[in-house]
DNA sequence: CCCCGCATCTTGACACCGATAACTTAACAC
DNA sequence: GTGTTAAGTTATCGGTGTCAAGATGCGGGG
């Protein structure tokens, strides 16, 4: 809609994402520069405005792409999970943190302040498709009696802050260290040790 | 040690950390200008230069004085629950969470990016003493027996991670739609469909 | 064919920001 | 008094987001 593939540029509503996307990754989003990357794109320090309304617009852009990556994930992962409804709730919580700990660009676009903003909201719905596919895993469970019955919502939300919450402790700096070896294996570990069981029967945590 | 209690000004370093505050209340961490709290302090642009090295000095300095607030807060709460080790770690997280809720600019400093770099570590622990606190409070239910026995390390970062995410998700603008009234109770109410117990006697869920 | 229109990109400028250097002032020690 | 030092000032630099106005190029209607 905006631009179709290209006047005088490639594309450059594209090269402009791609650059923003490797600059958060080597620097942080905290260093993002509009001119940088009209500049690593060879645009002027004006032309990204024809493009987006604003730094805050591109950052949206790629929030947006990032949520919508992370579904695909989401679903990738849920589908290829054994068929047992709390396997594929932790299937689905895994694929979260193992997105924000291989993409740590996309995950730190995903939770920026722009994304907070009213005007973000506008665009596309709360948390985008993830957050129904999470209350549907959720329910079901539920339905199979593998989770405790009740109001789902603080369950669902409970599981949505705890994994974002882990995304974002693992991919911190300095959160290599009191990790014992591969982050994505503990991060499992974390998700079973608080994920509540219904049952009794369930195993107490496996021996480390 | 940097300044005792004011030779010109009355205590400016200490009238800069409110000035910061109060802009990151108003306006968010992403709008805070070191010349703005400046000049609403009253001086010049490079005054602040003689209290912090840096900007990223000022808002080290908020965040580990949250940091220390917290703690005083999840003192205060863990020794005003009742004598249940599962309720004091309740409490605890709950605190965290009320916390949050209500100085959202304390929260926001405490997880600024600039917190995250090796300068800060260097200062103080990694999460000061609110970590260990939380590190002994699991322990204490572990060895009281209403959670599971096993490595303490997921479930305390699990726990972690999920106070956070929730106070993240809480103090998001725009969240206060779909939690049914006061977000401090529902807060509660996650944390304890969440918590998992190694009884299987616990009532399943309180109904709603 | 030509020319007009529109999207695109450029230059130039403005206001703001963080940071540093050089200078002035005030408080205290002796 | 003198001298030292902390604290504050002005002036300036490089960088950033953003906008207005002009240049440039591609497409479609005469």
């Amino acid at each position: 809609m905006a631009s179709k593939d290209g006047y005088h540029h490639g594309d450059l509503r594209r090269a402009l994402m791609d650059g923003a996307l490797a600059l958060v990754r080597e620097r942080g989003l905290q260093a993002l520069s509009l001119r940088e990357v009209a500049s690593q794109a060879g645009v002027s320090a004006a032309a990204p405005y024809h493009h987006f309304a604003d730094k805050a617009a591109l950052v949206r852009a790629l929030g947006f792409e990032a949520l919508g990556e992370l579904d695909r994930r989401m679903a990738a992962a849920e589908s290829a999970a054994p068929d047992d409804s709390l396997e594929r709730l932790f299937a689905i919580g895994g694929a979260y943190v193992r997105f924000a700990l291989e993409r740590p660009d996309y995950a730190a676009v995903m939770r920026a302040p722009e994304m907070a903003e009213p005007a973000a909201t506008h665009d596309q719905a709360e948390h985008g498709e993830s957050w129904e596919r999470l209350v549907r895993a959720v329910d079901t469970c539920q339905k199979a009696g593998v989770l405790a019955a009740g109001d789902p919502m603080p369950l669902t939300l409970g599981m949505w802050a705890l994994v974002q919450g882990l995304a974002e402790l693992l991919t911190s700096p300095g959160a290599a260290d009191g990790v014992p070896g591969d982050p994505d294996a503990f991060a499992d570990s974390v998700l079973r040790a608080m994920v509540p069981r219904a049952t009794s029967a369930a195993p107490p945590a496996p021996p480390v």
